[in-house]
DNA sequence: AGCACGCCGACT
DNA sequence: GTCGGCGTGCTC
């Protein structure tokens, strides 16, 4: 039986572990220590067992007592396996210079180099280790990390299941690691020697005039300044040197070309914009919170065009007046030069962070970031982590966007980390978007999130009339993707000289199974899902639960026998559009077409300068985009991304609808939008053309109700993915097992779905099955897959591997 | 991940 | 008898 959600020996005030989390979990059990005995209380959800494990673990035998002298110890931990943590011990040489958020090299086992590993703790050790090692050295005189930063760094570790050292290796990028940037400068100065008048004056000439330059200076030198002021060669300072009468002074510092690239160029400054009233209350809210000294998290939702930027601005402008500084975070997408002009016209000094830096200039700007000076730091999700001394402020801006969401290990949501860090240090974090995700919608129905509304345009601009055109009906269906009505608007915009965006989301490797007559889509019973369509076998399987039906031949609903299996390529849609619009510049954007650098940019500055009519491609062409000329976006086929097998498909589909229509009606001319559908009167499309999200929202909670799917319940994945695929199954099916009698001996409620093959069911030769987990509790489900994998090793020569993803933002 | 230990087969 | 195959286990 469970007793209790939150751990006993936590202190229930710390923020990072106020319950209940947000979104959607519960604190972590430990990260004040985690030594081994700690791990091993953590994973385990019964409180009374855990007392009587200590009863054992406290008591050492007799024999250790002769090692229990206090001694300094430090818990270090590493990014390559074995992980630790491993107690080492700290020389005395040593112990005032080794701070927690350090690096140090360490042996480790019979390795001959010693290892590089982070210091997560230091301690006054009374137990000692049987075999007690000490630190080699330490690599840092300043630690990379502040201690809430190293906070920070365990908490993730435990909630996303990763190595505490690979999360490090997260937060401090390799730029900083690696010294990008900086070169070993030698400095010279007058030794004692130096003053001695008599000593000094039986030097030669050229020695004497150089050391009484230097001591003139009265600063540091190098020798090449040195040999400049004094005139002369480096033979009279080499000599001195050896002669003991300069001190060597060794410091490493940035090389100066980079240091003056970060200025604004243009130096245009901006003044505050006048508020809307909604602007204006909106920001009160904010203001207020930051007064009030507590971590709050406010969503703002403000409709496309409402003028959130401004609110985020003038926030972080009362939080700048303080002396502390903001994190902005931004969609990789929109970190464009205008978003980063915005901000650097307003303040005096910004950190724009973004992919294409050099790693000198990354190395650079943290530096700068830690030293203070920095009022505001604008990036994507990896910019949550910036050393920002005196946080006073985090924005996330289209805080539902699935960029936010890391791909790789550890795979982090920003927003739930950067709630975890605005929590810790009592600062507000603000979420705006015209869509907000479920999960932060929830938050506010729950008193965790303040909601504040923006529901009118910039200038009382009306929002844009979207129109649903009936795939179904016979009449206006075409041969082709097109049909009638939307081809009708497209010749009348182009024949008007506006311009056209035409929206295809592609997703081609799910292939639903849907009736082209009545729109009907065969459905998973157990799990909501739409069923995917393999060729081979005439098979419908759920990528959840791994239900299987034989296709069927005809429509369950209507009887119509003529069923589809969607897919449409952007390619296809393209050859489309030129035959029936011959006289349209076309041009086309998705991942293919954009895979150079600096190509996004060259299509929409093309686009921008009506140099192109039509503007085709995929999702990539749904955000942020601000063109007044643009009078009809049409979306080819909205249920692409509604049928597609996710729990966030309604959602998804939502958010790209009224994202995209959110791109017309920008200008004096006003704009319309057009949505091809099978479903017009699903939920979710029918609340993006009303532009009515909560409508959406409240339809959408009903659904996730059924299944406690996110945000009434988390979800965690586990991958498992090798080269033979029976191999592979039967570790995935070995998992399960564990996973089973984990959750049982826990007595954990947790609902363990598959091992399924995913929708994308082999990747890079590799065949891949997954797992997923469910519950209304955070916690329950992060014991179980800790307990379950713990001591869970996959030999060698079977070659498989898992991933573990708390949270997943997708299921492919 | 290394690195060593250990337990079975083919060689001088 | 030894050299070496790689399966197994540990690293504070």
């Amino acid at each position: 039986m469970l007793t209790d959600s939150t751990s006993p020996h936590l202190p229930n005030d710390s923020p990072l572990t106020m319950s209940p989390g947000f979104p959607n979990s519960d604190p972590p059990p430990d990260f004040g220590s985690h030594s081994d005995q700690a791990a091993d209380k953590s994973s385990n959800l019964n409180a009374p067992s855990q007392q009587q494990g200590e009863l054992f673990e406290t008591a050492p035998p007799p024999w250790e007592l002769a090692a229990q002298d206090d001694v300094a110890l430090a818990s270090i931990v590493f990014s390559e396996a074995p992980h630790g943590p491993y107690d080492y011990r700290i020389p005395d040489s040593m112990r005032d210079d080794l701070v927690a958020g350090m690096r140090v090299k360490v042996p480790l086992g019979r390795r001959k180099k010693p290892i590089i590993g982070w210091c997560t703790e230091t301690k006054q050790g009374k137990a000692a280790h049987r075999s007690m090692r000490d630190i080699a050295e330490i690599l840092d005189t300043e630690p990379l990390c502040d201690a809430a930063l190293v906070r920070l760094v365990l908490w993730m570790s435990h909630y996303y299941q990763a190595p505490a050292g690979q999360v490090f290796d997260t937060l401090i990028p390799s730029s900083v690691r690696a010294n990008a940037g900086t070169r070993e400068k030698t400095y010279l100065l007058p030794s004692p020697m130096a003053k001695d008048d008599e000593l000094v004056g039986s030097l030669p000439t050229k020695q004497q005039t150089a050391l009484r330059f230097l001591i003139a200076a009265g600063r540091p030198m190098t020798s090449q300044q040195l040999s400049v002021v004094a005139e002369c060669t480096q033979g009279p300072i080499t000599q001195l040197r050896k002669k003991g009468f300069v001190q060597e002074n060794v410091r490493r510092e940035m090389n100066t070309p980079t240091s003056t690239r970060w200025q604004v160029d243009d130096g245009e400054v901006e003044v505050a914009h006048t508020l809307t009233d909604d602007q204006a209350q909106a920001l009160s809210q904010v203001t207020g919170a930051l007064d009030s000294g507590k971590g709050r998290t406010l969503l703002l939702h403000g409709v496309t065009g409402s003028g959130k930027t401004e609110v985020y601005i003038q926030a972080i402008e009362h939080v700048v007046k303080f002396g502390r500084g903001a994190i902005v975070l931004v969609p990789e997408i929109s970190l464009t030069p205008q978003t980063r002009g915005r901000f650097e016209r307003r303040f005096q000094s910004v950190a724009v962070l973004h992919s294409q830096m050099t790693p000198a200039e990354r190395h650079f700007q943290w530096q700068r970031i830690r030293s203070g000076e920095v009022q505001v730091v604008v990036g994507p999700r990896s910019a949550v982590f910036a050393p920002m001394p005196h946080l006073g402020l985090i924005v996330i801006d289209e805080e539902h966007d699935g960029s936010f969401k890391q791909d790789t290990q550890p795979r982090y949501h920003a927003r739930r980390v950067a709630y975890a860090r605005a929590m810790s240090l009592n600062i507000p974090l603000v979420l705006g978007t015209a869509t907000p995700s479920m999960e932060s919608w929830h938050a506010t129905a729950t008193g965790r999130a303040e909601l504040i509304k923006m529901p009118s345009r910039v200038g009382n601009r009306p929002m844009p009339d979207v129109q649903l055109v009936d795939l179904r009906v016979r009449d206006d269906r075409t041969a082709g993707a097109i049909s009638r009505p939307l081809h009708t608007a497209v010749q009348q915009t182009l024949n008007e000289n506006g311009q056209v965006i035409l929206l295809l989301n592609r997703r081609g490797f799910a292939t639903t199974i849907q009736c082209p007559a009545c729109g009907y889509v065969v459905a998973c019973p157990d799990c909501d899902m739409p069923l995917t369509h393999h060729r081979d076998g005439g098979k419908a399987v759920c990528h959840y639960c791994d239900y299987t039906i034989a296709t069927p031949p005809w429509c369950p609903a209507c009887r119509f026998d003529g069923i589809r299996y969607g897919g449409l390529g952007t390619q296809k849609l393209e050859v489309e559009v030129k035959a029936r619009f011959p006289d349209a510049v076309v041009a086309r954007m998705d991942s293919d077409t954009m895979r150079r650098p600096g190509s996004h940019q060259k299509v929409l500055s093309a686009f921008r300068a009506g140099k192109v009519n039509l503007l085709l491609g995929t999702q990539m062409i749904a955000k942020g985009l601000d063109f007044p000329n643009v009078l009809l976006v049409g979306v080819i086929n909205a249920d692409g991304a509604l049928h597609f097998p996710d729990f966030r498909a309604a959602e998804r589909t939502f958010q790209l609808v009224t994202q995209v229509a959110g791109r017309t009606g920008r200008g004096d001319r006003g704009g319309r939008v057009i949505v091809q559908t099978y479903s017009p009167e699903h939920p979710a499309i029918q609340a993006a053309s009303r532009h009515d999200y909560e409508l959406f929202a409240k339809g959408e909670m009903i659904n996730r109700m059924k299944f406690n799917y996110p945000p009434l319940g988390s979800v965690a994945r586990i991958i498992i993915r090798g080269v033979i695929e029976e191999v592979t199954e039967a570790i995935a099916d070995s998992l399960l097992s564990r996973l089973e009698v984990a959750r049982d001996t826990l007595g954990a409620e947790v609902r363990i779905l598959g091992p399924a093959p995913p929708p994308i069911t082999k990747l890079r030769g590799k065949y891949r099955f997954h797992l997923l987990l469910q519950s209304v509790d955070a916690n329950h489900l992060g014991e179980t897959i800790r307990r379950a994998t713990k001591d869970f090793k996959i030999a060698d020569k079977d070659d498989v591997q898992y991933v573990i993803d708390i949270d997943p933002m997708d299921m492919l």
